[in-house]
DNA sequence: CGGTCTCTTGACGGAGTTCAAAGCTAGTGG
DNA sequence: CCACTAGCTTTGAACTCCGTCAAGAGACCG
């Protein structure tokens, strides 16, 4: 798992394999069957979890009792609920394994004293966190200009990835929209 | 309004007054007066804006030709296209004044520089980055979570400065409702 | 005061939800 | 390796939220 994680690190800093042994130490390796939730409403969000293998979803439960899939995770991306973690707040989300999953994981105060011992790292995040609010504006951009079938559509387009690997309802939750509907979108489209 | 700047800044790092005016050196001032476009649809996204004093709204024109409103950016928010700016790609929005707005701005090869020759702001811009995502996401949460008109009243709950500086049909674009549904909602709970 | 933005009202229509039920698939144990 | 079951997907009818269109009433600015 660790080899994953240098191999991505390498694509945003410079880093010798001292120091990567040195910055490894302060995270756990993990590995979790499918369907396990990592993180659960109410707790604490202690952890970052890094994706090495496998596939995470996070979701929350709305006031009718519906999961609500708001991001998936696959390998080299990062998951948490960021302004829980942030700020060490209590959650709303679940983070839940949608296949068998190998992750690493830091702790929020392991974190902070990795920026300090390893400033190398700040630039690190400042790319990760830069790339991923990137993505966030676009997704909220789609969310804004597309109905929920182009959002699909464009689902289908732009990540065909997850369609092998994520069951239908777990799609449909993602784009916001019922399984039902979007059974039908997809029988309107075969024919 | 580097003063400002200034203050934002010792939010996040420890700073020497002379490293802050070598760092300053790497900004452009600018005041621009009420309802002017800093970016249009089809630019080259080049410069990262810091609001010092005012509004600023970020928009896309849709298939119909109406303008949806994505982002708004007050007092101490940076804005730009991030996937553009960082890309160095054309942009499919607008950045435009809602006030009278004194700013702030970087262009992108000089942002690489300052973070080159200034590491400190690594941790700076790590740490905006790391809010304004987090910030994000528990936006997209609410989108899925509310509808249209508990949106509306979320907004008012947490967000009351912009209800006195924002005309409503902006606050509607925002929320991606029509200026109509919008005064239906307001009327509804008035009575 | 005249004209252009902005906000409100109401009738109608359509995208997407809800509910109930039936068909399908995959994992599990015997 | 088959049978059973629980979970997943499809279907269809009734309903709701919110958009569209058209028109009028305010409000602001030269």
């Amino acid at each position: 798992m660790f080899q994953i994680f240098k191999a991505h690190l390498d694509k945003f800093i410079t880093i010798s394999e001292e120091e990567f042994v040195a910055i490894s130490r302060f995270f756990e390796a993990k590995s979790v069957k499918k369907k396990e939730n990592l993180l659960e409403e109410g707790q604490h969000c202690k952890s970052n979890y890094f994706v090495s293998k496998g596939l995470l979803r996070k979701f929350f439960i709305n006031e009718k009792g519906v999961e609500q899939t708001t991001q998936f995770a696959i390998e080299n991306w990062w998951m948490t609920d960021d302004f829980a973690y942030e700020h060490q707040l209590k959650t709303a989300f679940y983070i839940q394994t949608v296949e068998d999953t190998d992750l690493l994981h830091i702790r929020k105060d392991r974190q902070s004293r990795l920026l300090e011992e390893h400033p190398l790292m700040e630039k690190y995040f400042r790319c990760i966190y830069q790339r991923a609010y990137a993505a966030t504006q676009m997704r909220i951009k789609f969310l804004y200009d597309f109905s929920r079938e182009e959002l699909y559509h464009h689902f289908c387009r732009s990540q065909p990835q997850f369609l092998q690997r994520v069951p239908q309802y777990l799609i449909a939750s993602y784009l916001g929209i019922t399984p039902e509907y979007l059974s039908e979108i997809r029988k309107r489209n075969v024919s």
